[in-house]
DNA sequence: GATGAATGAGGATTCATTCAT
DNA sequence: AATGAATGAATCCTCATTCAT
C-alpha cells in the first residue's frame, strides 16, 4: 500500500490464486501468469525471483490470517477469543478483501491450501520459517492477551494464559491444515467444538478450581 | 515384506531420506538415486513411476507412524495413552528401523519433515489423500478406545471418548507439523504439556465430574 | 507465408533438413535444433510437440511436392502430364524456395527420402494418413483433369481418365519411393520410360482403338 | 532351418510381429519380448543387436513376399503372372506359415505394414538396402523371364520383357506401399485393374501390333 | 510498463545392452 | 537356455530467467 504499484499487488494476488490452485511443487510462473491475465516475464520488473514473489505474497497472506483485529481491550473477551477462532477457521470474503481485489472463489479451501503450502515450504526456507515463525508467536500474544484481560476482569479463571493460549492456537492451526490434507469432512466442526469446551471451561467461576 | 525384493525396500528407504532432505517440490529421482547410491534409472523396475514410489513409501512411513502397536488390552489405559503420545512426538530409531533397515540420522526431524510434505502432497493427490485420511482415522480409534477402556475400568471419568480422542489427535498432528515448519523450539514441549493435562484430567476422581 | 513468424518457418525448414539427414525413427530434438542452428527448446515457443512440428512441417512437403501448378486449362495436356511427371520425379531446388527458405542441397534425396519417411509414419498417425491421403487425390484429380481436357480437346483416346490418372500417379509415387529405398539407380529412368510411353500412347489416333 | 534353433526362429516371428504392431521408430524390445512372451534380453543369445535381429527377419520377410515359387517353366504364361500379382497383393496366411510359425492376424496389413517400414529403414542402412535392391532384382527378373516365356512360346507379344516387367513391379510395390500409407481403399483394387489389363494387353495377338 | 523470443539447465522416463546367476 | 537386475546414455519436454524491443 502507498509507493506499490498496482500491477505488484495484483501479481501478488495471482500468485496466491495460482498456489491455491496447484501447489507450491507444481507452481510454474505460467501458472502465475495465466490467472494474472499477463505475460509471467513482467514479474522480474517487480520482483527479484519467483521465490521472492512468494515470499512477498506470505506476507500479504499473513495479514489475511492473523486479520487487522481492532483489538478494543474494552471488548469482552470471550466474544473476542470466539471472533479469533471463527476468524481462522472461517475466513471470510470480507476479511480476504481487505487485502485482496481478487481473491479466489472458495475462500475456505484456499486459505488452507495456501497455509500448508506456504508453511511447508517454510521447513526449507529460513525467510519463510522466519515469517511463520512470527505468525504463530503473534497470533499467541493476541489469544494470551485477551486470556490475561479476562481473567484481570474476573470473566476467566486465573489459568496460565501463555499455555491456554498456545493449546487454542494449536488447534486452530491443526484445524486449517486438516481441512487440506484430509478427507475428514467434519475435523473442522470437531476443532471448533473443542476449542468452544476449552473456552466455556475457563469461564467456570473462580471457587471451582479450588 | 517376505516377497518383496530388497532392492525394492531399499528403494523406499532412500525415498524416505531424499524426502526428508529436500522436501516434496524439489525431489528428482537423481536425489534418489544418490540416496540410494544407485543410478536413478533403476527405480523404475520396481516401480511404475516416481508417483508411485512416493506413495508406497507412504505406505511404509505410516507403519512407522501409527507403529505396531501392542494395544495389549490389559495395559493401563494411561500408560498407553502416554505412550502414543511419546511414540508420535519423539519417534525413536528402534521404531523406525522396524520398518526401514536404513534410517535417516536425525529422527525426529526427518519424521516430521516428511509428514509434513507427505500430508501437503495429499492435498493434490486423491490416493495420498485417501491414506492420510485412513491414518488419522486410525489413529484416532485407537486412542478412543483406550480411553474407553479407561472409563470401563474406573480409571477414566466418562468423557465423551471419540472427542476427547479427537482433541489429543490434533495436539500430537500440530506437534509434529510445528516442529518442521516454525522455529519456535519449545512448541513440542507444549504440546506435550498440554496433553499431560488432559489426561491428568481424564482421571480426576468421577466424584468430580457431578 | 504472411502472418506466420519468420522464426516458426524457419523451424520447420531446419526439421525437413534434419529428417532428410536422419530419417523419423533417429529423428531428435537436437538434431533439429542443430540443424536450426539454434537451441532446441525453442522450438515449444511455436508447436506443442515434436509430432506437432512434423504434422506442420508435412503441409510444407506437401505444398513443395504437388506444387503450386498453374494449371492454365488451354495449355497442351501432353505438356502438363509431362511437366507434372518431371516436377515430382525431379524436383528443382526453385520448386523448393518457393516454400522454404532454405533448402537442402541435394534436392532429388531429400525429397525422396522425406516422402518415405512421412508415408510410412502415416502408418501410425491419422492425422499424416488423412494428409497423404488427401495429396494423393488431389493428385489424381489433377492428373485425371488434364487427361480429360485432352480427350476433349481430341488430343488423347477415349480412355478412361481416372484409371488412366491413377496409373500415372502409382508410378510416379513408387519412383520417389524407389530412389530412397533401393540401389537400383536407373529405376526413376524406368518409371519416367514407361510413364512416356502412356502419355505417347494417349496419343494414339482415336482411328486406331476402333 | 536346419541348424538354427527354433528359439531364434521364434524371435524372429515375434520381431515380424511386434513391427507389424508399432512401427519401426516406436519398436523397443520390449515390445519384442511381449510378442515372444519372453524375456527381451534373451535375444542376445541368438542376435548381436537389435538390427542384427531385424535384419535377419528381413530375410524372412523376403521369403515370404516372393514366395517359394515353383517356377515350373511349362506353366502358362499368363497364369503365372496373374498367380505373382496375387501373392504380392494378396498373401495368403498360407503362404507365411510356410516361412513362420505364428503369423500375424491379419495378413495383408501385416505384411503391406512391414514392407513399408523395413523398405523405409532400408534408407538408412546398407545391409537392409542390398536386400530390398535384391529383392526387386529378383522379381524383376522372375516376372521377365515368365514374360520371355511367353514371346517364346507365342502367348505373347514381342514386347521389351524387362521394361514391362519393370512396370508390372512398380505398380505391385507401389500397391503394397500405398495399402499401408494412405486411407484410400480401393488403391489395391485400382492397382489389380491396370496390371490385368496391362497382361491382357500383351495377349493382344502379334498381327495387332504391327 | 510490458512483451515475447530465446536460452540452458534440469526434469522424468525409456531404451538397448551387459552381466551375474 | 534363460532370466532379471542394473546401467548410462539419450529422449522429449518444462521451467525460471534474461534481454532486446
Amino acid at each position: 500500500m502507498g509507493t506499490t504499484s498496482g500491477t505488484e499487488q495484483r501479481i501478488r494476488e495471482a500468485a496466491f490464486r495460482a498456489l491455491a490452485k496447484h501447489g507450491y511443487a507444481d507452481l510454474s510462473l505460467t501458472d502465475i501468469g495465466e490467472e494474472l491475465g499477463q505475460n509471467p516475464s513482467i514479474l522480474y520488473h517487480y520482483f527479484d525471483s519467483k521465490d521472492d514473489l512468494l515470499l512477498s505474497m506470505l506476507e500479504d497472506f499473513v495479514d489475511i490470517f492473523i486479520g487487522k483485529r481492532s483489538t478494543e481491550s474494552d471488548a469482552d473477551p470471550e466474544a473476542t477469543l470466539r471472533q479469533t477462532t471463527d476468524q481462522i477457521l472461517h475466513p471470510k470474503q470480507m476479511q480476504v478483501e481487505a487485502v485482496m481485489n481478487t481473491p479466489p472463489a472458495d475462500i475456505e479451501t484456499a486459505m488452507s491450501r495456501v497455509f500448508v503450502e506456504l508453511w511447508a515450504h517454510a521447513t526449507w526456507d529460513d525467510e519463510f520459517r522466519n515469517e511463520t515463525t512470527q505468525v504463530e508467536r503473534s497470533l499467541r500474544e493476541m489469544i494470551a492477551q485477551t486470556i490475561r484481560t479476562g481473567i484481570d476482569q474476573g470473566d476467566f479463571r486465573q489459568v496460565d494464559a501463555e499455555l491456554t493460549a498456545d493449546h487454542i492456537l494449536f488447534l486452530l492451526m491443526q484445524g486449517v491444515h486438516t481441512r487440506a490434507t484430509t478427507n475428514q469432512e467434519t475435523s473442522v466442526e470437531r476443532v471448533q467444538t473443542i476449542i468452544d469446551s476449552i473456552i466455556v471451561d475457563l469461564r467456570r467461576s473462580n471457587a471451582d478450581t479450588s
